[in-house]
DNA sequence: CGAATGGTTCGGTTAGGATCGAACCATGAG
DNA sequence: CTCATGGTTCGATCCTAACCGAACCATTCG
């Protein structure tokens, strides 16, 4: 009975039907407060700021408090990793091989903590590598900086941070990979920026405009 | 309060501590007997009974009998995978980025599942990478191939499944990927094969010999 | 055929934790 | 200041699930 890390420790933190549900609320990357998540958890706010006192005592949420309400979020895209593989699991329940949820538009296009997911997130990742936008160990080449320039994203004006540039994403529906990181977080940001997609309120689906995925399929050539 | 997936039932499979420390023992892609992993659990093998029985109701574990013996083993990578996440958690509890456990061994190489992780694992995966042996979308390049021969191994006589040849797997102590899905376990294999390596009893330690570690770094070039 | 060993089933006990009502503290609005 | 609102703390209740002892089933071995 040697003991590895204290995976169940943090394993419990999920497994509440009223947290985990908290938690897929949050995997969009906003914050949200208390009172809120509440209501999407289905409990009432005594029984709610308990989940949360807990998921940030474990580090799986951060707070941030500002004037009278507090803004839960997730601690970092590792939660969201962790999130993702579990839901690989709940997907494939029953048939050969369905993978991912039912609803078409979250397959197509969502938000995965900061970066965008799903088809066209895998799709964008395997053009970047396939065309040379990034390099075999991710840096993005030359090439890549003048696509990227295209769409109106400069690399030297991105906020610094000690997070990677790019890091790849396990995807949930499409068990591929898609891009995370930095780079991935700018892209979407640009993707709302320019009105080629908006998010749909209280969901993780990422609805393009016909425009924005015309012209997001020609910039993938 | 809608719902999406059922994190939190398969949440709850890892969140009890008996339970994770079975599945950590199975990580190394063995099958253990009931009695085995009550020991390593630390419970009676009734209750073990009805742990197994749980797990493997909710498709986390599966079963083979043999004999009066059952032997359980992981339902596959993904499991790996999601164990992993777990552990990403559990390790950077307290100091600014000290990551993953704490003896150097299991850090330099280990067995995830059925392929190699830890320092030589990422190490192998970058510089299949960077040298070409890898293609941008993971196919296996001439050149791959050439180099993969020299080991003695032959790609096309792989044993065949629609589980994907190439697969990148984040690296718990390393946080970086390191090489999974087929060829990964074809690795390895070849690795204990070739006794370049053996692992330790009753651990995920891999532990090259001095001869194997030289000609692996030599192979590396 | 027993006897031994691996595993499961059943019943009763116990502990942990999720829940809510109610009271309480803090901030912001009027 | 007073009131409304967001959030936490406390106490009591209730339910689930982990646990083990004991009995039971199945396989192998002598």
């Amino acid at each position: 009975m040697r003991e590895g890390p204290d995976i169940a420790r943090i394993a419990a933190l999920v497994a509440d039907p009223a947290r985990s549900a908290m938690l897929i609320a949050l995997m969009d990357g906003r914050a949200l407060t208390a009172t809120e998540l509440a209501g999407l958890g289905g409990i009432t706010k005594q029984t709610a700021s308990s989940h949360l006192a807990k998921l940030v005592e474990g580090e799986v949420l951060v707070v941030e408090a500002q004037g009278r309400h507090r803004y839960f979020r997730l601690a970092g895209p590792h939660v969201a990793s962790l999130l993702e593989a579990l839901m690989v699991f709940s997907s494939d329940a029953a048939p050969p091989l369905r993978t991912g949820p039912r609803d078409p538009a979250l397959r197509k296009a969502r938000i995965c903590y900061d970066h965008l997911a799903g088809e066209m997130g895998v799709r964008l990742f395997e053009r970047m590598q396939a065309d040379h936008w990034l390099a075999d160990d991710l840096t993005v080449t030359t090439r890549g900086r003048e696509k990227l320039a295209e769409i109106g994203l400069d690399l030297e004006k991105l906020p610094s941070s000690n997070r990677p540039l790019c890091r790849a994403c396990l995807d949930w529906s499409q068990r591929r990979q898609h891009l995370a990181g930095r780079l991935g977080k700018a892209i979407l940001d640009q993707l709302l920026a320019r009105s080629w997609a908006r998010r749909l309120p209280a969901s993780r689906v990422l609805s393009f405009t016909p425009e924005g995925e015309r012209i997001f399929n020609g910039w993938l050539r």
